[in-house]
DNA sequence: ATATTTGTTATATAAACAATATAACAAATA
DNA sequence: TATTTGTTATATTGTTTATATAACAAATAT
């Protein structure tokens, strides 16, 4: 598996797994239909606790992200069951507005700003073939 | 004060304190060289312990928005002051992927997710004047 | 059909974090 | 000189994070 846990990061290692799962599939190494590994097996590969792979899996369900199949799996929703609603636009907008404020005091400007938000979004999208 | 607490929120009440001020400074509502109230007359203001505001303003000194000065204030830094570091830079960076990362599996395209990044920004920035 | 695997649920424990409550200190300010 | 300031210390409470076991019942594999 392509997760790699922090153990010293302030962030919780569910939090590491949601966020690297979401960014696996933004990358498109995962791709919607595909099988979630197991709570079980992802969290002995992981050295963590079934319990805490399983509250990250119930954080993607609750984005719209995944869904879970009580007693058989967890499978990557397709982009066109996860319409993206306004709620979700809106969330997003939340989660950009501290980001942004923070880097603008710091004296970054919007040109750095939306050069790293390309940056970004190089890092994550599928490399196109051959290019 | 401008500042709102959510007491029901999943963000910390110190640190929705520090992203208000940091908004606040964003906007224009408090400029370089103004002093914070004091963490006690915050804290009454708020209706919470002064060691919650005592912590805020701590992590915004961290962050290099503020300098603290035993016994006398908090005093907002100048951007002169706070000189953007590449450590500053990669950590905005570090901030922004897994907001855009959340966007882009949810289905936001990169022109939906510019188009908030510079809603966002006209929320903060000064208002210019006569415009 | 049986055994294994699955997510679910329950209980318990420990550590860290968030928030409050008091209190006292010493320097800065009024 | 009295008040205000950030600092430090101690204590308590509740929540969150993470782990550890265990059992259940449905889904899947053999």
């Amino acid at each position: 598996m392509f997760i790699q846990i922090e153990p010293q990061s302030d962030i919780p290692i569910y939090e590491q797994v949601t966020r690297q799962i979401i960014e696996g599939i933004a990358r498109g190494e995962m791709k919607p239909g595909d099988t979630l590994p197991s709570v079980r097996n992802l969290a002995a590969d992981l050295g963590v606790n079934m319990h805490t792979v399983n509250k990250s899996y119930h954080e993607l369900e609750e984005k719209g992200i995944i869904t879970i199949r009580a007693k058989s799996g967890a499978i990557i929703r397709s982009t066109e069951e996860r319409a993206l609603t306004p709620e979700q636009l809106q969330q997003i907008e939340k989660n950009l507005k501290p980001v942004v404020a923070e880097g603008m005091v710091l004296g970054a400007t919007a040109e750095q700003i939306e050069y790293m938000m390309k940056k970004v979004f190089a890092d994550l999208q599928i490399p196109a073939e051959g290019v």
